[in-house]
DNA sequence: TTCCTGAAAA
DNA sequence: TTTTCAGGAA
């Protein structure tokens, strides 16, 4: 049955078959890669803007200087600190954020205070953290808290708008809504419908894409035509 | 607009 | 070798 839910064109079959097809060609991506929700949030706070193998670098290095914890963080002189998110960029800008980012997670009273909270409540908090815009708070809530979000990145619009399922350039929220609304809340399949997605702009859809081997072609317009859809 | 790196393309 | 590109929030 075809439901338009907020600009998404697509109906529940053919986002599970989406789904199915991405999971068929690469398989448990095991998302999110981190040690414990807290370095799920602040990889999601890194993250940002760049790609995840500078991030990991950023990691690493925190991890040298036992930085990986809210309080060892505030105490890093905050030159150090920079420095040492150096590689995953803007490291200035992130280092103002992880820190305040940190400053919020303890008076919130950690993991335990903010997962206290309903969904909708706890997502206003996030967002009020200078810092955490939308999907760095949607990741958070569903990587580190196992709530019911569907991420929506530049990935997410990329893909499914060369489906045909969105134009692109709805707002956030007109997005998110249409997923969760179509999929019905699904811990565990967003957990991994978002990293194939991740997967496969990374492998196939990329900005300049490779169509030739995409599981997802006989779905998509703009591999069956590209010169139509050559700037997507 | 600004913030910044590292991989890919030219 | 130099230039372009990819990637969120305020």
């Amino acid at each position: 049955m075809r439901r338009q839910v907020n600009h998404l064109e697509f109906d529940e079959g053919r986002l599970r078959w989406v789904h199915a097809a991405l999971f068929a060609a690469y398989g448990h991506q095991h998302w999110w890669p981190a040690e414990s929700p807290f370095e799920v949030m602040i990889g999601a706070v890194l993250t940002q803007n760049t790609a995840w193998s500078n991030v990991e670098r950023a990691l690493a290095r925190l991890s040298a200087s036992s930085a990986l914890e809210p309080a060892a963080i505030l105490a890093l002189d905050p030159a150090e600190l920079a420095e040492a998110l150096r590689p995953a960029g803007y490291f200035n800008l992130k280092a103002r954020r992880l820190s305040a980012f940190c400053v919020e997670y303890l008076a919130a009273g950690g993991l335990e205070g903010w997962g206290a909270l309903d969904t909708e409540t706890l997502r206003r908090a996030l967002l009020k953290v200078n810092g955490i815009g939308p999907e760095t708070a949607d990741d958070m809530l569903l990587y580190a808290f196992e709530r019911p979000v569907f991420v929506v990145d530049a990935y997410t619009r990329r893909i499914f708008a060369r489906l045909g399922a969105i134009a692109g350039d709805e707002a956030y929220e007109q997005i998110r809504a249409g997923f969760e609304q179509t999929l019905g809340p699904d811990v565990p399949l967003f957990k991994e419908y978002h990293a194939l997605i991740v997967q496969h702009a990374k492998q196939a859809c990329r900005a300049r894409p490779i169509c030739p081997d995409c599981p997802l072609r006989e779905a998509c317009p703009a591999a069956l035509a590209p010169s139509l859809h050559a700037k997507m």
